[in-house]
DNA sequence: GCCGTTTTCGGCCCGACTGTTTTCAGTCG
C-alpha cells in the first residue's frame, strides 16, 4: 500500500505550497487530499489502475495527475521543483512553534536559512531580530520553540492524556468550586483519538480572567504558551501543551462544539450553516445577528436539522451526511459489554490468580470473562505447555462453582507460528472453550497468509490485535486487510480490538472496515493485571470511532448467544 | 485546487492571542 506514501507526498506539496506563500485555499486542496488518502483503507494502486481516482472525494483533474505521475515515475516533479527552491530542512523548521511559513519564507530569503542549525544561529547572532517585523519578544518565543521541538512534538498516547486531563480537571474544581459550573474535556481526547498532540478543556464560568489565571498558575506548569480572558494555554512538565477555554453558561455548548474539533468537522459544519443561512462560532450559533443557540452542545446541531453527532464519528468521515439523513449509528457502549474474553493469569505471563483476576473482572459488571493465557511457544511469556493447560482447565471448572452465576471460560492466546500452523493441536483446542490467535514472532514471515490460515480453523474465534502495531514503538506488520476481511467474512472469525493503550488494534479505520465487511468484532484489554481492565475505555472509544454499534461486537452477546456464535457448535 | 437543490465562476470557517504595528499580520487551533 503506498497510500500513506502519496498522502505524505500531498502534504509536503501543501507545506512547500504555504511556504511560497500560495493562496490557503490551493493549500487547503491538497492538505484535504492528504487527509482523505492517508485515512483509506483500499490500495490507491488499485483505484488508480482502475481509472477511480476521480471517485475520491477532494480529488480533482489537478491531483488526479499527481496520483497519475507517482505510480508511473515514483515522484511528483512539483514536489521536486518546490523543493529545490525551499530550504534544506523545511518540514523541520515548519514543525517549530512560532516559527511560521511566513517567517521561513523571510529567514530564508533575507538570511539564508536552511535548517534547524542555521535557525539557532541567526537567532544566537540577533540577525532574525533585525528583520522587518521581528522583535525581541517573537525570537524569544521561536527560541523556545526550538527547544522544546523534541519533546513537546509528539503525540501522547490517550492513556497517558486521559489520567493527566483528570487530575487538571480535579485541581481546578478544588480552586474554582465557587464560580465553575459545567467542565469538560474537548478536543482530540474527547473524540477518542488513540493519541493526541494536546489536552483541550473547556470551562462554564462567569469569571474567566480568573479561572484562566489559577490554571496558568497550577503546579506542573512549566511554561505559559497564552492567558487572556477567555483562553489559556500552558506547557505541562515540559511534556504536553494544555489549553482551557473559560465562557459563560449561554456559550457553553458552542465552546464545547467547537473546541472538540476535529477542524474538518468543523469546516464542513460551517460550510452547511453558512449555505443555510446561519454562522457557526464558538459563542453561538447566529441566524443574522440572532442568537439562536449555544447554551447545549446539541442546539448547534439541531439548528442545522440533525441529531447531535458523538464526538468519536467527527472527524468529516461522512458523519455530518448521515446526520442530515438521521442514519447515526448506535454506537457501541461500555453499558453493552457482557464479557471482557482476554485476560492474562499468573498461569502465563499475568500478575493474579485466576480466583483474585475473575473477582476484578466480575466487578467492572460483567457476565461472564475467559481467560487467554499464552501457548507453550510463547517462551517469554511463560507460555503453557500442555499439562499445565490442563491443570488450568481443571482450575477454571472449580472456579465456576464459585462464582456462579458469574461464568469463567477457559481460553487461550494461541501462538500463530512462522509457518501459520497453531501452537496447540485441534485436538486440545477442542477442549477449550474459547480461542484467540495472535501472532506474536515473525512478524515479516508472510502474516496476512499466516492469519488467514489460523482463520479457517474451525476452534480459532478470535484473531488477536490483528495488525501487531505498537504504538509508541512499530508500525503493524504488513498485513494485506482487505483479503483478511474477505476471509473473515467467509469463515466468520472475529477480529480484535486489544484495547491496551499502546495497541488499540485494530485501529477506529480498520474497525470500521471491518464492520462494512461485515466482520464481527472483539473489544478486550488483554489485561495482565486488574489496573489494565479499565483500558476496555479506550478500546471502546475506538471501536465508537469506527463506527460500530454494539450488533458488531461478540463481547455484547449473552452467554448463551455468544456459544450458538461459536464456529465449533455449528461444526 | 476543488466544487455546485442558490454557482461551471467565484466562492472556499472563524476567532483568540501576540507582537509588532499606527491599523494589522502571523500563528495557532
Amino acid at each position: 500500500m503506498k497510500n500513506k506514501k502519496v498522502a505524505e507526498m500531498l502534504d509536503q506539496i501543501a507545506d512547500l505550497l504555504e511556504f511560497h506563500g500560495q493562496v490557503v485555499f490551493k493549500i487547503n486542496a491538497y492538505r484535504k487530499a492528504s487527509r482523505v488518502i492517508s485515512e483509506m483503507t483500499e490500495d490507491l494502486e488499485q483505484v488508480w489502475k482502475q481509472g477511480r481516482l476521480a471517485e475520491i472525494p477532494g480529488v480533482g483533474k489537478g491531483l488526479q495527475a499527481h496520483i497519475d505521475e507517482f505510480f508511473k515515475t515514483g515522484d511528483i516533479r512539483q514536489r521536486q521543483e518546490l523543493l529545490d527552491q525551499s530550504p534544506r530542512e523545511l518540514f523541520d523548521l515548519l514543525a517549530v512553534q512560532n516559527f511560521g511559513p511566513k517567517t521561513a519564507a523571510l529567514a530564508f530569503r533575507e538570511l539564508g536559512v536552511q535548517s534547524l542549525a542555521d535557525l539557532q544561529q541567526v537567532i544566537d547572532d540577533g540577525r532574525l531580530a533585525e528583520l522587518p517585523g521581528m522583535g525581541e519578544k517573537r525570537v524569544a518565543n521561536i527560541r523556545k520553540g526550538l527547544q522544546t521541538l523534541q519533546t513537546a512534538g509528539e503525540r501522547v498516547s490517550i492513556g497517558v492524556a486521559t489520567p493527566l486531563c483528570q487530575t487538571v480537571m480535579d485541581y481546578l474544581r478544588e480552586q474554582s468550586e465557587a464560580q465553575l459550573g459545567r467542565l469538560s474535556p474537548a478536543g482530540s481526547l474527547r473524540r477518542g483519538k488513540e493519541s493526541v498532540h494536546d489536552i483541550d478543556l473547556v470551562a462554564e464560568t462567569e469569571n474567566g480572567a480568573n479561572l484562566i489565571q489559577r490554571f496558568v498558575s497550577m503546579p506542573g506548569v512549566t511554561r505559559i504558551l497564552g492567558a487572556g480572558d477567555t483562553k489559556g494555554s500552558i506547557l505541562f512538565n515540559d511534556r504536553i501543551q494544555i489549553d482551557l477555554r473559560a465562557v459563560p453558561p449561554s456559550s457553553y455548548g458552542a465552546a464545547l462544539q467547537y473546541f472538540t474539533g476535529s477542524k474538518e468537522h468543523n469546516v464542513r459544519l460551517r460550510e452547511i450553516a453558512r449555505a443555510a443561512g446561519y454562522k457557526i462560532n464558538e459563542y453561538g450559533i447566529f441566524q443574522a445577528e440572532k442568537n439562536v443557540g449555544g447554551r447545549r452542545e446539541e442546539e448547534i446541531y439541531e439548528a442545522l436539522g440533525m441529531s447531535w453527532i458523538p464526538p468519536e464519528l467527527r472527524e468529516d468521515r461522512g458523519e455530518i451526511e448521515s446526520a442530515l439523513q438521521g442514519k447515526l449509528p448506535e454506537l457501541i457502549t461500555f453499558e453493552d459489554m457482557k464479557a471482557e474474553l482476554h485476560v492474562h493469569s499468573a498461569y502465563s505471563d499475568g500478575q493474579l490468580t485466576l480466583e483474585e483476576m475473575a473477582r476484578h473482572v466480575a466487578d467492572m459488571g460483567y457476565d461472564y470473562m475467559s481467560f487467554c493465557d499464552h501457548s507453550q511457544s510463547a517462551r517469554y511469556a511463560n507460555g503453557m505447555e500442555i499439562p499445565r493447560l490442563k491443570e488450568q482447565m481443571d482450575a477454571i471448572r472449580r472456579l465456576n462453582k464459585k462464582m456462579a452465576p458469574f461464568t469463567v471460560l477457559c481460553g487461550v492466546e494461541v501462538d500463530i507460528r512462522a509457518d501459520g500452523s497453531l501452537d496447540y493441536s485441534d485436538e486440545v483446542l477442542a477442549e477449550l472453550d474459547f480461542v484467540v490467535a495472535s501472532i506474536h514472532s515473525a512478524f515479516k514471515t508472510d502474516p496476512t497468509e499466516r492469519t488467514i490460515q489460523a482463520m479457517r480453523n474451525p476452534y480459532v474465534d478470535v484473531i488477536g490485535h490483528p495488525t501487531g502495531r505498537l504504538i509508541s514503538r512499530r508500525e503493524g506488520f504488513a498485513i494485506d486487510l482487505n483479503r483478511i476481511l474477505q476471509v473473515g467474512a467467509e469463515t466468520g472469525t472475529a477480529l480484535e480490538i486489544n484495547s491496551y493503550w499502546d495497541r488499540l488494534d485494530l485501529g477506529d479505520i480498520n474497525a470500521r472496515a471491518a464492520v462494512q465487511a461485515g466482520v464481527k468484532l472483539s473489544i478486550n484489554t488483554d489485561a495482565h493485571s486488574p489496573e489494565h481492565l479499565a483500558m476496555v475505555h479506550f478500546g471502546i472509544a475506538t471501536a465508537r470511532r469506527g463506527w460500530v454499534r454494539k450488533e458488531d461486537v461478540i463481547n455484547c452477546l449473552p452467554l448463551s448467544r455468544f456459544k450458538k456464535w461459536q464456529k465449533r457448535s455449528r461444526l
